[in-house]
DNA sequence: TGTTAGCACTCAAGGAAAGCGAGTGCTAAA
DNA sequence: TTTAGCACTCGCTTTCCTTGAGTGCTAACA
């Protein structure tokens, strides 16, 4: 059976009402839309079609048509109208980007609040590392003869310190020592290969040091560990519950249960493509079957790559959410450009 | 009316039976449940005075007793058995607790993860400073001709750090110098103060310094400032939804919408008791007229404070919440006793 | 005076029955 | 290929009824 204009075009008609109203639609309402006069029947007959080829669904036989995953996947690939944003929509993307955004810990969690606010969808938001994060340099600073400072810095220009207890006294002059052992053993090595350099070291320091040493690159390892598995912050999520498809409390549940307490195990993007959309059983998750994301990254700066995904139902609105998000994540990009670092102008880059 | 020693206990029965089943209790339901035997209808008489002096409530004619806020007020102040927990209860909250914990920027978050799979209501947690933080000492520590790295060390322990960009190049050697002018003048005075004494110095010094040293001044401030309002964490949210009071998809949006999007409005405590119930009603936030929160905070060394708060439906199980929580404030207080800094170790241990 | 048995009354909850109406599939004619 | 017509399906809503738990009140009892 062939996929005729007139039925596509029938498709887009039930997929936007649909997102638009949550409820099916039947074939003389089909008929009004459709421009031209063309009965019921006939939009009946297209609908029978349509069904057996899988793009729509009934949830009842004396009820309308709604669109199947197959059906909004369709949409989405062909169908949709990729409309760009209004100036109206801009100036409010970037109204809302001027000021703000500084320390670059809290940049990912603001931006996931912003698109929230523009989507009006459910987000979550993340920071992502091209490559492999490594230590460029270590610095210990005394502080008294019962503690001193141990500074890292990374390979992403994240500084991190922490402040070290020691048990034995250590003269503050080995530690300048102590830090060029540091910069020269374990600096652009990943963490896994941090403790075999360690234990080469063993018996060539003394004791007292070693345990410091270890501490240090235990403290380094905790950091580029910490970094897979990055926070993921959610923004908006109790929002879910106002769409009628999780009035069920139950559905709710399931799904405001992975969005706050898995966060974790949130969709992450498989392509490069700069916008991604997983509809319904596309979703790995069992919790997401019923639902679709929409997920857009954008350069942070540093081989960082921030992630922001909108959460909503299967019928979401995918047109505008796409064009709004999409414009979003390049908007922040081309703000991360202008200023690599936090509060450095423009000028050559690196 | 008088407040007899039946009355009380058949509140109690009253209150227990609904934490229980959520189902409000009739007469003949109380009276087998009283020592000795009293028929229904005695029971009623007495219900009807409970109900006059506003412990009991129904929730329509032909139901039986529910209570009030002032009825669990009354239990959680006079009724309430206050049992110990069991050994197993005891060694439960102790294997939790054992390993884990290191970072102090992942404690807090980490002991209201614990503290919710210990009562099994949705937790949230959150750090508290006893007395202002500021600093205590800052270090420049050079990078290369365009940047350099400046550290700053709290009162509280906390070591921060960041890199700085520079727009004009300044000597090395000067990072020194500016160090000892930022920790004679800068530490030990709170935010506010920062921004007068550095205008102060604002024609002693050469302008690029200055430049410099209002970056690093700023971004001491951010951090001083970043405390008042620290992050607060929430685990198991979504289990608010697995009671009965809250099937209702609209109440329970309210408050997920509260403990999800509005974390930092989450009461906390008002007095110095080492424990706090907020019984309906008694609550500020509109969200949580209809909920209870049981507070509890610990001590976390260095000046710091712990909050945990319980957050469940009016007729939570008071005795088994206040009994486990405070146990394992009180664990984990003594356990940050023991380890005052991060790493130490506790002589004697493997 | 407090307690109890008895009784009429109330009211939410659950189920069955009926009517409504949106929407369908099929047939036959244009 | 399109259309009009028509019988049919089926979820929703409303109405009505029944059930049963629980009450308040009264009058008798210890």
């Amino acid at each position: 059976m062939e996929l005729t204009e007139r039925k596509k075009q029938i498709l887009k008609i039930v997929v936007e009402s649909y997102i638009d109203t949550a409820e099916p639609l039947g074939s003389k309402a089909i008929a009004e839309k459709m421009p031209g006069k063309i009965s019921s029947a006939t939009i009946r007959n297209e609908l029978a079609d349509l069904g057996e080829m899988g793009y729509l669904e009934q949830p009842h036989t004396s009820a309308g048509r709604i669109p199947s995953a197959k059906g909004y996947r369709l949409y989405v690939n062909e169908l949709m109208e990729r409309r760009p944003l209004s100036e109206e929509e801009q100036a409010a993307i970037n109204d809302s980007l001027r000021g703000e955004l500084r320390q670059t810990e809290q940049v990912v969690a603001r931006a996931g609040q912003m698109a929230q606010s523009l989507v009006n969808y459910p987000t979550y938001a993340a920071a992502d590392h091209r490559s492999a994060v490594t230590v460029k340099r270590y610095e210990l600073l005394p502080v008294d003869e019962a503690s001193f400072i141990a500074v890292v810095m990374l390979s992403d220009s994240r500084v991190k310190s922490q402040l070290m207890a020691v048990d034995l006294p250590v003269e503050p002059s080995a530690l300048p020592a102590m830090s060029h052992l540091l910069n020269t053993h374990f600096t652009a090595i990943p963490a896994r290969e941090m403790n075999g350099k360690l234990m080469g070291l063993s018996d060539q320091v003394v004791p007292e040091w070693f345990l410091l040493l270890n501490r240090v690159v235990e403290y380094a390892g905790e950091l580029l560990q910490d970094d897979s598995h990055t926070q993921v912050f959610t923004s908006g999520a109790s929002r879910i519950m106002s769409f009628p498809e999780f009035r069920d409390i139950d559905k709710a549940q399931g799904l405001m249960h992975f969005m706050v307490d898995n966060k974790e195990k949130l969709p992450v993007p498989t392509t490069d493509a700069p916008m991604q959309i997983l509809i319904g059983p596309e979703n790995v998750s069992d919790a997401l079957k019923e639902s679709s994301v929409v997920m857009a990254s954008y350069d942070i700066g540093d081989n960082m790559r921030g992630l922001i995904g909108v959460v909503g139902p299967t019928r979401m609105d995918y047109a505008t959410v796409a064009a709004r998000l999409s414009y979003f994540a390049e908007s922040l990009t081309r703000m991360f450009g202008k200023r690599e670092l936090p509060a450095k102008e423009e000028e050559g880059n690196p």
